[in-house]
RNA sequence: GGUCGGUUGGCCGAGUGGCUAGGCAGAGGUCUGCAAAACCUCGUACGGCGGUUCGAAUCCGCCACCGACCUCCA
């Protein structure tokens, strides 16, 4: 059942077998927020995403080492040379507030709504404020191997001379070196302090008025946005590590120059499989904070947004994130949420079912028995295939048909063994629950007993009527509990009732 | 403009050179006191035009449209 792993590697733009550097082990860097403002749905996507690569490794059984860092200095908005101001610092300025509350807030947020989508904390989650030092560290590092540049008390990292030395910068973003190199320094004008258009800054000198900065060799200022997290990987990781994750619109510039630093600083690459989270779209474009075509995850658990008609559960939101591959653009639409809520139901109803049964003890390895098995081993095909989400959910789907015939009679338990029921109970639920990561949202709402006493009195007073053919009494009060939104569901041994 | 990616049935979305994706919606049926739920059956979808092939939605070329990146963004 555990075989190979296959990567879809954005470096070589090939599926690849993934083999950790360290047997048994892996370890994972994936780009995390920079806290200067709420998260909107798009950055959940994304970390949802590497959430499902987190827990689909430690189900191999992979002892992974997970670091996600907050960015919380150093992102600028515009270009370093020019007017740029750093998105924390502005926050600040705008709203009067030290930066530090300005990250703490946000972080907070951050933190509340991974937990709302049940998304794992990584092992590690560094700070870029936290590692100025080793920042400062890397810059004289890559100066001193000739691939920086000091200018006014900024260092640039030098783009042109890297790519003729190593001949990878542009690799991973898919950009032409001579397209780079064309461009020589003569032509070029109103430059500012860069020397080429694609350097970029390691270090930043900061302006009188700005509130974030620490002493360097070169000047008070701060580190260059790239450069914490080729910091923090190598600190954690090692200068080279397994697997590097981000959002498709941190390509370039921001990996690129990652892998640039990396090079500069110690002379190899930083990680052997990068993987890009294609973006969650809304009306058809990309969901953005910078362009204002978002919605908060909060809009939609209240359906308090022009974009749809009702609100929808965080775990309704994971599962239609599950439906669709990672490398995918998803688009967002109330249709599709609501379609994606029926089946969200339909799944954890299934499981409910499933792990309420029992074999009855007779049973054969027939040909019930072999569709049984051979879906749970499609299921885990599909996710050694490049983490595909959508396939392997409609390999459990297909179950899904045959656990409510099995509870329907429409299908014997004769034809399957104690064994492969005892097998697809465990990894149904390891699917939902630990590999998808979803969580039964009706289960907690009613978990506090006195609904589900209730339930049994009315359900048990309803079947009282319907045994004296009292149909205007059990309709009333299937009318009822429909209004309460309640479903009652009519079974060979009675009735049982599900929320919604 | 450059680079890359996409265009799948009513909607969302997988996918492979020939064999069912799946979910939702819709139609018919079974079950039911009637429903609901569940189960069974169904629609012969792959942007357009050419080409390669015994065979292409899947490979190649051209065209059209859409998007992402190229500047901050998961």
């Amino acid at each position: 059942m555990k075989k190979e792993l296959k990567i879809y590697n954005s470096y070589s733009r090939e599926k690849e077998i993934f083999k950790p550097i360290h047997e048994g082990r892996v370890g994972m860097y994936v780009c995390g927020p920079t806290v200067y403002s709420d998260v909107h749905l798009g950055n959940c996507r994304s970390f949802t995403s590497f959430d499902v690569v987190y827990r689909y490794l430690v189900h191999l059984g992979y002892k992974v080492r997970y670091v996600r860092n907050i960015t919380d200095v150093g992102h600028l908005e515009g270009d370093a040379d020019t007017d740029a101001e750093d998105k924390i610092s502005k926050k600040a300025r705008l709203e009067q507030l030290e930066p530090m509350e300005v990250v703490q807030r946000y972080m907070n947020g951050f933190h509340d709504m991974m937990r709302i989508f049940n998304i794992l904390p990584p092992s590690i989650e560094p700070r870029a404020t936290g590692h100025i030092q080793e920042q400062i560290e890397m810059v004289q590092q890559i100066l001193d191997n000739g691939l920086a540049y000091v200018q006014n008390g900024s260092v640039y990292f030098d783009t042109l001379k890297f790519a003729k030395q190593e001949n990878v910068y542009g690799k991973l973003s898919g950009r032409k070196i001579e397209d780079l190199l064309s461009e020589t320094r003569d032509d070029l004008k109103n430059q500012g302090e860069k020397r080429h258009p694609s350097d970029f800054a390691i270090w930043i000198k900061a302006a009188p008025e700005h509130l974030m900065r620490w002493n360097s060799p070169w000047s008070a200022g701060f580190p260059g946005w790239h450069l914490e997290c080729s910091v923090m990987s190598t600190k954690y990781l090692g200068k080279t590590f397994d697997i590097h994750g981000g959002g498709s619109d941190l390509k370039f510039p921001h990996h690129e120059n990652e892998v640039a630093q990396s090079y500069g600083a110690c002379g190899c690459a930083p990680a052997n499989y990068w993987m890009h989270g294609n973006m969650l779209l809304m009306n058809g474009r990309k969901m953005s904070k910078s362009d204002g075509n978002s919605i908060t995850p909060e809009e939609l658990f209240t359906g308090n947004s022009p974009h749809v008609s009702k609100g929808y559960s965080p775990m309704v939101l994971r599962f239609f994130m599950m439906q669709t591959h990672y490398r995918s653009t998803l688009d967002l639409t109330d249709e599709a949420l609501q379609a994606a809520e029926k089946g969200y139901r339909r799944l954890m109803e299934a499981n409910k079912i499933l792990q309420a049964m029992q074999h009855p003890g007779k049973g054969s390895a027939g040909n019930l028995d072999k569709e049984i098995n051979g879906l749970i081993d499609q299921a885990f095909a599909d996710m050694n295939d490049d983490f595909n989400t959508p396939k392997a959910l409609a390999s459990l789907f297909e179950l899904v048909t045959k656990i409510n015939s099995l509870k329907g009679g429409q299908l014997s338990f004769s034809e399957t063994t104690a064994e492969t029921l005892a097998r697809l109970q465990q990894t149904f639920k390891d699917f939902i629950f630990n590999i998808f990561g979803l969580l039964n949202e009706d289960a907690e709402a009613s978990g506090n007993g006195i609904v589900d006493g209730l339930m049994d009195l009315i359900l048990d007073m309803r079947q009282q009527a319907r045994t004296n053919k009292d149909w205007g009494t059990s309709d009333k009060i299937r009318d009822a509990l429909k209004e309460l939104k309640i479903q009652v569901k009519d079974g060979k041994e009675g009735a049982t009732w599900v929320k919604g």
